[in-house]
DNA sequence: TCATTATGCCGCT
DNA sequence: TAGCGGCAT
């Protein structure tokens, strides 16, 4: 029964995420890239271009994100290089978040969905997978139910003889094995209430998700399938490519006792540095030996009980129902000796940052009946190291690349130092950012310009 | 020549 | 609320 639910098991709750994104966008663009080290670049005059998706054949020669394309083709000469598409004199990112709409609607046919980031997106299957146990009438879930799924800790190795012996066998074989075994110590699937039975379903679900995901789009992708965010996350990560695996909550102490805190999502960057710093531990799993206290202290009251939980595989954030992102926005850097130092060349900037929001904005309010009412600027100086060293906003009343650049322009207008009279912008600028927010319901057609009455 | 780019969400004050 | 900073893909 529900109320007998184990603690930290409450839910099913699963993350998917597309396998290298961008390259399988441009290799279904291009069919000839299928199949190949291939990678997605933007920009090519500076040393061939950054790259920013690796496909796994890439993968396999070294190749990673942030590379140079030129840097790549030294470790690999046959690599593909696909090229984002450039307009308004800058990278447009138009194909992938139009591929990202095709795959959230095919997900969200199976279950309401939080979209994560361009590739990935939550789901909270705990509801799904009730209704799903009720209508199965075999006693057991079988394997061929579940033909790309792993399970975390499974096959169960006791003796290093046994580790021995699945190193003999093939990568699917050792999958095979350790799903068989997981199946076989669920109990009967009229048993509701079993946690792993739930997460056996969750991954049933997830299984034919992905399958249609596939079928409906041509990309494949990787899942995680366990009780929080963030298992799901670990998890989805532990078998990629094109496979998905459960974590049930009695494989995470094992799991846990040696992976990094920095493998744990919100903890890849300060807080996780100076978690490992103060508390001299380096695996998540020996966070559990402090008390709630000992971590608040700290951490903070919040962070602290997060951890407490955390370490333990138990977390609470919710999935939130939303397809949508909060905010649209665009930005380009000029790096080094191409910062921006006229009025002129920041004018021009921002109207072409203007024209690709005014786009984007009006598709927006077409396909999805709201409307963006602020509008943020953002730049960074010359010299400076943070990502934005300032940004303003203002109100954004019309969907207009005219207006958006001149209001842009005039609340960054008191940032220029050089005199009133010169042509000159400085210090110079190394970042321009557009971003509009805080989104209403649009307008409906009917005419909507009377006087105090409709 | 120095150049990791273009995004997007959330918490803190 | 605005603006900043952190963390992420
Ligand atoms: N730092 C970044 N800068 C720009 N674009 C990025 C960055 N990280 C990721 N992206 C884009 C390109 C990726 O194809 C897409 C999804 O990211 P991500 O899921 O982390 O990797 P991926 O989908 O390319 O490979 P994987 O198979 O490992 O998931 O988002
Ligand atoms: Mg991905
Ligand atoms: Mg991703």
């Amino acid at each position: 029964m529900e109320q007998s639910m184990d603690y930290g098991k409450e839910r099913v709750v699963a993350l998917v995420d597309m396998d290298c994104f961008y390259v399988q966008v441009e290799q279904r663009i291009n069919p000839e890239l299928k199949n190949k080290p291939c990678v997605v670049a933007q920009y090519k005059t500076w040393k061939g271009g950054g790259i920013i998706a690796v496909s796994y054949e890439a993968r396999a020669h070294g190749v990673t994100r942030n590379m140079w394309a030129d840097d790549a083709k030294k470790l690999c000469p046959d690599l593909q290089v696909a090229r984002v598409r450039e307009s308004h004199g800058k990278a447009d990112l138009t194909h992938y978040r139009d591929a990202s709409v095709e795959v959230i609607e095919v997900m969200s046919r199976f279950a309401v969905i939080e979209r994560a980031s361009i590739d990935e997106a939550y789901m909270d299957l705990s509801a799904s997978v009730k209704q799903r146990l009720r209508s199965i009438e075999d006693v057991q879930i079988e394997p061929h139910l579940l033909t790309s799924t792993f399970v975390q800790g499974y096959p169960q190795a006791t003796t290093s003889q046994d580790k021995t012996e699945d190193a003999m066998l093939d990568n699917d074989a050792v999958r095979l094995k350790g799903l068989g075994q997981w199946l076989a110590s669920l109990p009967p699937t009229t048993q509701m209430d079993s946690a792993d039975l739930q997460l056996a379903v969750g991954a049933i679900i997830v299984e034919e998700m992905r399958a249609a995901v596939e079928q409906c789009t041509g990309f494949q992708c990787s899942a995680g399938i366990s009780h929080n965010k963030v298992l799901a996350k670990l998890a989805c990560g532990l078998n990629k490519p094109n496979r998905q695996t459960v974590l049930p909550l009695s494989s995470v102490t094992q799991l846990f006792s040696s992976l990094p805190i920095s493998k744990i999502r919100n903890l890849g960057g300060k807080l996780g540095a100076s978690i490992t710093e103060t508390m001299e531990v380096e695996n998540i799993g020996e966070l559990a030996k402090f008390t709630q206290g000992q971590l608040a202290q700290h951490f903070g009251v919040k962070t602290g009980q997060w951890l407490y939980d955390l370490c333990r595989g138990i977390e609470f954030e919710p999935v939130k129902p939303r397809q949508l992102p909060k905010s649209i926005g665009c930005s380009k850097n000029f790096p080094g000796k191409t910062s921006l130092a006229t009025k002129d060349q920041v004018q021009h900037w921002l109207e072409q940052l203007a024209l690709e929001l005014e786009e984007r904005l009006i598709k927006d309010r077409d396909m999805n009946g709201r409307v963006a009412k602020l509008l943020t600027v953002g730049v960074r100086l010359a010299g400076e190291t943070k990502p934005s060293s300032y940004s303003r906003c203002c109100a954004l009343a019309r969907y207009e690349a005219s207006k958006i650049s001149t209001d842009s322009y005039a609340i960054i207008k008191s940032l220029n130092c050089a005199g009133n009279h010169q042509q000159a912008w400085s210090p110079p600028l190394t970042l321009l950012h557009l971003s509009a927010s805080k989104f209403s319901d649009a307008p409906t057609a009917s005419y909507g310009g009377g006087f105090l009455s409709e």
